[in-house]
DNA sequence: TCGATAAGAGACGCAACGTATCTAAAGGAG
DNA sequence: CTCCTTTAGATACGTTGCGTCTCTTATCGA
């Protein structure tokens, strides 16, 4: 029998892959520890050495293999297309994550994740967008102070509800109503 | 020892009773069967000869005791009146099933919630939305012409958002911002 | 080469699931 | 009022997944 054992992070890193991947074929209500350890052919024991339950697990394959949100700042030269952007990167991000994990980790773990995942992205989310209304604002685009901070949330949170609450991966045409019919018409100075 | 059976609608009243105290109680992950036939005064098999699995029970629960949103149109004589009253029954309503709960059902059971709750919900929105929208028109308030329905629906998409995500009571100034700083500049005549 | 570390196998008790069986209340039919 | 059908409520079953332990032994560093 092939008695190889892996060990430090050549093993994490398998079992990260593991949950993932798990998480991709199964879904997330249905991914188990037995399921993962299966996957990663060892046992549960090994993973409760690492993570305390199924959701930090979770957490942490998502931490290793989701795009988080990147802080780099689109720049096309123009509001438009620097929103575009955001927002495609913004989709893509909470679409390889997947709606419902989303809503299993904050239906299970709310206060946790409260502190790590979500806020993140949202927080970054608001740093993007606030370089690039600065500068639209310098190119004369818009009027920077009209902006409040909702205004400025809009675009990412109208994206967030609809891959929320729509199942199906959401269509670029509605990103583009959001910048066109939405966000623009409301910042345009 | 008092064997008083209940039976057919009252025991079913009941039981639903029992499901919705039992959700506030401990909240909707916690939420087992167990629980609910305890609080009762009843077994397991009482609950599943009538809904097959936890999200049915919760599922009915709802449907009898949450406020279902109502098709009432508001009428307050102006447009940001009706807007405001129509965003805080959203809100009440959401609020009263939970933001929890909402998630916990989505993740584990989105296809069948699909046909029924979340989607009555929003068309019912969109039905109040477009009546409250064409008065306004007629008033001359705004142009109903350029509003898209994804304009229309933007109000209750973003209380819908704001629930779910931040996980506390949605403070009404929250609703005023929506209705003040986004919607009606964006469709003021 | 040896000793410390920790992988992997497996068993534990627990909780909740969903099903099935049994008894005796409840309520309707005559 | 009596009988008969329905079904509430109790209880027990097997299953799955949890999280914790223990034990052997592969792996790696000293």
């Amino acid at each position: 029998m092939t008695a190889r054992r892996r060990r430090g992070e050549a093993l994490e890193e398998s079992l990260l892959q593991a949950a993932w991947d798990e998480l991709a074929a199964v879904g997330y209500p249905k991914l188990t520890m037995e399921g993962v350890a299966a996957r990663a052919k060892t046992s549960r024991a090994v993973l409760y050495r690492r993570w305390p339950n199924r959701v930090e697990l979770v957490l942490a394959a998502m931490r290793r293999h989701a795009p988080m949100l990147s802080g780099e700042v689109p720049d096309t030269g123009e509001l438009r297309g620097d929103l575009l952007a955001l927002l495609r990167r913004v989709t893509s991000g909470l679409e390889a994550i997947g709606s419902e994990t989303i809503h299993g980790m904050l239906s299970e773990y709310i206060r946790d994740l409260d502190a790590t995942v979500y806020p993140h992205g949202r927080r970054v989310g608001a740093q993007v967008m606030s370089v690039i209304l600065e500068r639209a604002a310098e190119r004369g685009e818009i009027d920077r102070a009209k902006i409040t901070p909702r205004i400025a949330g809009l675009p990412t949170d109208l994206v967030r509800h609809e891959v929320l609450i729509t199942q199906r991966p959401l269509p670029d045409g509605v990103l583009v109503e959001i910048v066109d019919d939405i966000f623009l018409p409301l910042v345009r100075a």
